[in-house]
DNA sequence: CACTTGACCTGTCCGC
DNA sequence: TGCGGACAGGTCAAGT
């Protein structure tokens, strides 16, 4: 599948940040009350007329904020997607095979939010896990998730000796649990754990608590490197994500480990395996991660 | 309280 | 070919 993480969501970002301010909506289409659960006549009063006037990302939530003093709060859990088609786009830019999504709406798509000037922006979701929400932009922060989720590891403030202390609050599960852990750090997922744990050189069942400081800091550095270059790289790409002109992210070209079992090692040339780690379809190189005694 | 498992969904793939 | 079941994995709720 596909999982958004930290920097698929950001590249939506970006994208979105430079499509979508300052363009007024004109009607919003909803039919899936899980993926939208705001009362119609509220997305009447709210979001009909209001104006884009920013979009923001928090963790793995994306943030856009209206001029109404509202924000579209929305969720892509594993296969959301937030498409922008202008007026006369069937489909999207750039070549064909770097688009996953063919003309709009399509039968994933949950939500239809229509500009004035005949653009529109379509969320789709083909298992229906995301979720959108209209809250007062003020209140935004007070949702449960938010209240709880750990700090963002792109900022500037985030240095390594934080990252070993919160993870060291899931001291006795296995790193890989503790990196999936929104409350420990936010926007990691099963692509960016298993990259980083590879070029870390660590066991994803290795105990936190047994992690030498040395560990730590390689494995900060590692998850910010895949960070950051995904980011870059438009994101990853499997099955369904797209960005949101509907491309395709390219960083499942660079992988190591991730969708590369039975592949040899990039480092040691040793059989890449697929196990189960903390409920995950976990990737790891034998020889490189060693299995903790 | 720390940690694990199941539920939420749909589409795809694998074995019989 | 059809069909049941496993699997994909972010997050919350429920269970141990």
């Amino acid at each position: 599948m596909d999982m958004p993480e930290l920097p698929e969501v950001e590249t939506v970002r970006i994208g979105l940040a430079a499509l979508l301010p300052g363009r007024a909506i004109a009607s919003v289409d909803f039919d899936w009350p899980k993926s939208f659960p705001n009362a119609p006549a509220d997305v009447e009063r709210f979001m009909v007329g209001a104006k884009i006037t920013g979009v923001r990302r928090r963790a793995k939530v994306l943030l856009v904020e209206l001029s109404s003093k509202y924000s579209l709060v929305t969720h892509l859990k594993m296969t959301g997607q937030l498409v922008f088609r202008s007026r006369d786009e069937r489909f999207g830019a750039g070549h064909p095979n770097e688009s996953l999504v063919g003309e709009l709406p399509d039968k994933s798509t949950r939500v239809t939010i229509s500009f004035e000037d005949g653009s529109r922006l379509f969320f789709n979701d083909q298992r229906k896990f995301g979720w959108m929400r209209l809250l007062p932009t003020p209140e935004v922060m007070n949702i449960d998730f938010f209240k709880k989720v750990g700090p963002e590891p792109l900022n500037a403030d985030f240095t390594w000796q934080i990252f070993r202390d919160r993870l060291m609050r899931r001291k006795n599960t296995n790193i890989k649990a503790a990196l999936l852990d929104q409350t420990v750090v936010a926007g990691i997922g099963n692509i960016y754990a298993d990259e980083a744990l590879w070029g870390a050189k660590i066991h994803p069942s290795t105990t936190v608590s047994s992690l030498s400081a040395a560990k730590f800091h390689k494995l900060y550095d590692e998850l910010i490197f895949v960070l950051k270059l995904s980011i870059e790289k438009g994101g990853s790409t499997d099955k369904n994500y797209v960005d949101a002109k509907g491309k395709k992210g390219s960083y499942m070209s660079f992988a190591r480990v991730f969708r590369r079992e039975s592949l040899p090692c990039p480092r040691c040339g040793h059989t890449i395996e697929k196990i189960r780690v903390a409920g995950r379809g976990t990737h790891v190189c034998p020889h490189c991660q060693r299995v903790p005694a």
